[in-house]
DNA sequence: AGCTATTCATAAGA
DNA sequence: TTCTTATGAATAGCT
């Protein structure tokens, strides 16, 4: 029962303040309703609830409503039609510049020129000149610079080449000499009965040797000794 | 006394509308207030009468109110946010296309060429010399337009020239053939006494006329006859 | 605008 | 949530 009148101050106990929000609610809805038909009135009704659940009524369409009201709303348009006007002045603007460049652009290409004076015409032929002037100019600073770098690299290369041959001169004469070595040893030692045989071969080595920097005398000595010969 | 309970259709009677309207409409905003206060709740509500009078609360702001209710909203978006979403997307795309337009504006200009390869450079030197070959084209189509034209005008100038020279010759002809019978017709109305005269004269004037227009016969006449001469 | 007899809405309890 | 019920609030018809 409604005993108690009631002060209109949010009520605290959070059960009964959902209770009432629903009750008065739907009471709320029922005679906004009851206002537009009976008074025939246009009647726009939105409420969220404190936990942020919406509800809403209009007699028509809320769009409708909204669009009046902000249309209505003196002075100022709160919300969507003052975008909307920036909207399209903003867009005509860009498009306009857009149109601009495009047709410079394409006049640059080279087309659509017909209707261009010989004045434009030929403001157009310098610009066009001075422009290619200077893609020319830098694309040969860009052109000079990379050969001038692959020369350089060229360079670098080469001398590694250079070393590399050298080296690998060397590790081929080791090589050769090794063998040599080795098949003189293998000599000797076979041929302690023959004589002659060994000085021959041990001749034929040393001539080898002796055209690139090799250490021959010190062989030879250890050679002449019979010693091992660890390299 | 609302002795008779009523039914919730439109009011004829327009006085009773009105009255009506007044009443209920306080009554829907009081409550709409009530709740919003006892419940927590947000409320917008928007009245318009039959006349098109705006009426509306709202327990916040309404703007805020139908923002949220427009993000609320499932599924499309009603109002407005497609319109700044739009209008965002739209200038950007716009922005960017400019921003595009520029720069290869700028490139063509030979502007801002530092940042580009070889490769584009050389894409760029031939667009820019075919658009300048096209633009030479067209302007030396323009000048032979203009040449060819301006030949014709001197063809018919240098007609029109050498017409008007042979009508000022017949014309000056004409002047000097008029003088010299007016000097005859003179001399023989004078040299009535004097037949011999007058018939020489007469002769002297006509050859006169066949070489080239002066008067030096006639003069010679015209002193040997003694007579005043005006010119 | 007021008035007031009635109906309506609803607080509190179930 | 919904129903009940007592009671305050809203208001139709009249002035």
């Amino acid at each position: 029962m409604t005993r108690a009148k009631i002060k209109i101050k949010k009520i605290d106990n959070i059960t009964a303040r959902q209770v009432t929000f629903s009750k008065r609610r739907r009471g709320l809805f029922k005679k906004a309703e009851e206002l537009s038909v009976l008074c025939d009135a246009d009647v726009g009704l939105i409420v969220f609830s404190s936990t942020g659940k919406l509800f809403d009524y209009s007699s028509s369409s809320m769009n409708d409503i909204i669009i009046k009201y902000n249309t209505h709303s003196p002075g100022m348009d709160k919300l969507d039609r003052p975008s909307l006007e920036m909207q399209l002045e903003t867009a005509t603007k860009l498009s306009k510049e857009i149109a601009e460049r495009t047709q410079e652009l394409s006049w640059m290409k080279g087309d659509d020129l017909q209707g261009l004076s010989l004045n434009e015409l030929q403001q157009l032929e310098k610009k066009l000149e001075s422009g290619l002037d200077r893609v020319i100019e830098i694309k040969e600073k860009q052109m000079m610079g990379q050969i001038s770098e692959l020369q350089k690299k060229g360079i670098v290369l080469e001398e590694e080449n250079k070393h590399l041959k050298k080296k690998l001169a060397e590790t081929e004469m080791e090589a050769v000499l090794r063998k040599a070595t080795m098949h003189f040893l293998m000599e000797s030692n076979m041929g302690m009965q023959e004589e002659g045989v060994s000085l021959e071969s041990t001749n034929n080595v040393s001539s080898c040797i002796s055209d690139p920097p090799l250490e021959d005398g010190s062989s030879d000595t250890s050679l002449k000794l019979g010693l091992p010969f660890s390299n």
